[in-house]
DNA sequence: TAGATTGTTAATCGATTAACAATC
DNA sequence: TAGATTGTTAATCGATTAACAATC
């Protein structure tokens, strides 16, 4: 039932109304949201109706209801927990993005196979070997895992993770891993961006016009 | 005229594609292809058809033409030079990632606020000082610049880079960049991806079922 | 009241899916 | 020839857009 485009503009939404909360506003008319994400009025009306909020006509919306809205909507006020694949340079980066504790995302271990990564201590937490996660996964399960090891390790370490009962992974491997029908896979297509870039480059040099889209 | 949903998939073909060369194969088909990323052949075949290239009936593809067809349609056989802003853990991250040259992208500045940043070398690439942003921009422009910088900071970065002419944005900060109609943006929305994962989750445990998507 | 804004219903558009013809 | 695969055309589905009614 989460429809995708409307779920991702949700974040982007709550960070316009995080700032304007902080700038003491109490109400964001649709037409104020729309316009600082580029997009007509009438998506933005549409993707708060998802979430079950009325507003108030004359008004818009009060802000902080909004805010709780969405969160309930895109599962921000559950809390998640997930273990980290990989502590190289895509998973330290993400261990150090401080939004996440925000979104409801825990990390509560790290695993990597490289022996200088092992037992370092990485913006608070200690990496294991690989070789242990069995053990650490089994004494403290998480909900996910989020797969920043390489392209040609990720799909052994997805068969163990699934071995070991996870259902829901966030993979930032550049592969399409082959999991079971009844788990879940999100994969963060960093290429895929770049090659929406690279194509409107291509054909806006060529003068052609296109829908701006995602 | 690059349609957003089949240009998103090519990167994803390609990495197979590079796989199946490696192991000698001449020929995919479609049914291959379309098994390995999870969708439906049919999906593959018009992908396929917008790059143009004609496959051959009762054998498919031929692997060499199709890698060459989606690198085309996709952009990737023309050199892209870029500029990085935010040498932090997500600009790091960027610096490593050994397949932008095989996409076509080269970084070729690097910029920081950070003083125990400057000067310093990360993966081959010195960080400039970010006052120093007009001068070496206009002595070696590039083509795109890749926001790495936090959120806060990321808008007026984006004026400073628009003022010089950068027409070509790839944006990892968390927030919608305003810019002028005739400059593209990239968002990377990293928080969409989770928000996606956590509100499947969300539906998944409370049973309901939906469409897979992205 | 007039005007601004939400919210509903219908129309349009674009992407996916289905059916099947073409052909190697 | 039979079978496998591409490729075309039409149908369906889902998301966006348009029009406008409701109402504070």
């Amino acid at each position: 039932m989460p429809n995708s485009p409307t779920v991702r503009r949700m974040p982007t939404y709550l960070h316009r109304l995080f700032r304007m909360r902080n700038d003491g506003e109490q109400f964001v008319s649709s037409s104020e949201l729309a316009r600082y994400l580029r997009i007509e009025p009438i998506v933005t009306r549409k993707d708060i109706a998802m979430t079950g909020l009325p507003g108030h006509r004359r008004h818009g919306y009060v802000i902080d209801e909004l805010i709780a809205a969405i969160k309930d909507y895109i599962g921000w006020n559950d809390k998640i927990t997930a273990t980290l694949l990989g502590a190289g340079s895509l998973g330290s980066a993400l261990l150090g993005y401080q939004d996440f504790p925000s979104y409801g995302l825990d990390i509560i271990s790290v695993f990597d196979a490289n022996p200088d990564k092992i037992g370092q201590d990485i913006r608070g937490h200690r990496v294991f070997n690989i070789k242990l996660l069995p053990d650490v996964i089994k004494l403290n399960p998480p909900k996910i895992a989020i797969i920043c090891v390489t392209s040609d390790a990720a799909q052994q370490v997805a068969d163990t993770l699934v071995s070991l009962g996870i259902r829901y992974f966030w993979n930032f491997a550049n592969v399409s891993l082959q999991v079971p029908d009844d788990v879940i896979v999100q994969r963060e297509v960093i290429a895929g961006g770049f090659a929406m870039l690279a194509s409107k480059i291509k054909y806006a040099e060529k003068g052609e016009h296109f829908n701006l889209g995602d």
